[in-house]
DNA sequence: ACATATCCATGAATTCTATTCACGTTAGGC
DNA sequence: GCCTAACGTGAATAGAATTCATGGATATGT
């Protein structure tokens, strides 16, 4: 049994060395002196038994073994630091924060009709919603950087849990005067001529393509991109373009804004939306508590939309409090 | 910036009390005083401002944060321990430890073919087989308790790459005085009075039932589940049952056992094998190596089979050295 | 080419931290 | 009620990490 010779420190040296570029700011960083650095630098590469930097000149090289560290500290460092978080808000009487990602783009709306009651009934829990993950919402709940997922690609794998939590039927957004307008649905030929807007995600995760366009062999005039729901439907409004978009949400804003939604295609594309954790996190109260709220909210008026909207104020203020990590 | 509280070594504490059940039996394992462990931890506790254990009489009974704190340090040590393992293989000069888990039972015949070869080429590699996952195949490459998976389940995720390796038809294999020995298909009708031996996992896993059984609805007689090959094959061999695997390795067994393949529904079952890593690793060169072995030996005799069947004695060698995690 | 500013390494001195030792306290078993 | 097993505490000590002072090496600018 070797004893541990990596500690949390020397990892927090990788990445300041990193980071810093030099030794010497690495020490600034970390509030220590240059010389202290190279001490403990030199201590833990003798019981390592290798080098992690190759001295060129003045300049340091990582070397294999030192990329090997460095990927290990970049990995369990904001571990370490989301867990120094958490444990203080146990100390403070709080029970945790509960990080939310979220990798359906309009499912935000749904999301703030949970959360508000659920901040209600647990007023001691934060609540932070993480919205662009390196590797994939399954990867950051895997790698612990969130602890539940929405999301309309659920995986059923050993160690997570998914349930549905809504369904809604996806249809196409179009203006109000909008020669498709009164259609009673649309089929690909319709698309053809048209302006598609959609979130800037890979085809393969739009639905009017995998649904409806693909298996057409039918691609749209054009394709553009838009981040915000916001800024597509005005463009949708103003007759610049077409897109497809959960009919409740479209309800929403057809109360002021000049749309109209159509079915798409013969039958209509219906989605379901999930929220997935870690199995392991199923006993943690105020964990599960949530989701069963969230399977609860699906009853209660999803889909009427009209009437129960978000006032706008109300939405762009706790928009402004997502966080996006890198 | 509040400087660092957690360190490894009070991960090693927790899991230690946790295992020992007290805190002297941990400062047994952990080669100290019981003295030095009860200052450690109380320093820890004023730091984090919170109990980690509560004080039952002389229990020991985890708090909430004690909780959560044991669950980071089952997370992370193994991580630092691997570390610390990989990096004494590269002071030795060594490129590291090649870590390939399994998630398709029969995979295992053709995995051997791959290794052997890639051992000629990197013999400063070495290679460890892990086949039982906690989490699933996808969690352990999350999780980074595996670099390679090899699996017929791939899933196209950021983070994430999979490439197909090989193609086989799943067969039915039958004793050869079998009344079905000599169809040229089999349906699901044909099964219904069989006693079918699977490898022991979930039926949504088995592509005899989701191709074949569920569809139909139909589900055989007996459903009896097997660990190893060999034995499966005996049971086939003796009569007792029929099972589905793939046509090359049935072909392999067929020289020295009495059974035969026969074609599974009218069209077949077609599979494909694929190798995943993380996305991260493909500039690895020894990993990317495997990656490109394994994707050349695809057209290198697999299906063709009768001949190049690995010597039992050799077989039974290797698969001793498979490594199973918990 | 020379001065200069950076940057890293080293050894001895120092400060700080972890560990031990010795003892006190508490809870449960017989 | 006494004995054992287990945890807590304070002073003493052994052992680390950090600093200070310094020197050598390498780029940069004039």
């Amino acid at each position: 049994m070797g004893i541990s010779v990596i500690e949390r420190n020397h990892l927090e040296v990788l990445r300041a060395v990193n980071a810093g570029g030099s030794l010497t700011a690495a020490a600034e960083r970390l509030h220590l002196t240059q010389s202290a650095l190279s001490h403990s630098i030199r201590k833990l590469e003798q019981q390592l038994g290798t080098p992690l930097w190759l001295r060129e000149g003045r300049q340091l090289q990582l070397t294999q073994a030192g990329k090997y560290l460095l990927a290990l500290a970049n990995r369990l460092l904001p571990q370490f630091e989301h867990a120094e978080l958490q444990i203080d808000q146990f100390a403070r009487g709080q029970a945790g924060t509960l990080r939310i990602g979220m990798e359906c783009h309009p499912c935000y709306q749904w999301l703030l009709k949970v959360v508000g009651p659920y901040l209600g009934h647990w007023p001691m829990v934060d609540v932070d919603v993480k919205q662009k993950f390196q590797f994939g919402g399954i990867g950051a709940l895997f790698g612990h950087d969130i602890d539940l997922l929405v999301t309309p690609d659920p995986l059923h794998r050993p160690g997570l849990v998914f349930e549905p939590v809504f369904d809604y039927e996806q249809v196409l957004v179009v203006h109000s005067g909008h020669r498709l307008a009164h259609n009673d649905w649309i089929s690909a030929q319709d698309l053809e001529p048209e302006i598609l807007i959609t979130y800037p995600v890979a085809v393969e995760r739009l639905d009017v393509y995998t649904h409806l366009l693909l298996p057409a062999n039918i691609r749209p005039a054009r394709h553009k991109t838009i981040e915000t729901t916001d800024i597509m439907l005005q463009m949708v409004a103003a007759g610049r373009g077409v897109a497809a978009l959960p009919r409740w949400l479209v309800q929403e804003y057809q109360q002021r804004m000049a749309i109209v939604p159509v079915q798409l295609g013969e039958t209509g594309i219906g989605k379901q939306i999930f929220l997935g954790c870690r199995e392991r996190d199923r006993n943690v109260d105020y964990l599960s508590a949530f989701m069963k709220l969230a399977t609860e909210v699906r009853w209660q008026g999803i889909g009427q939309g009209i009437g129960q909207g978000i006032a706008p104020g109300v939405l762009s203020g706790v928009i402004s409090d997502v966080v996006s990590t890198n």
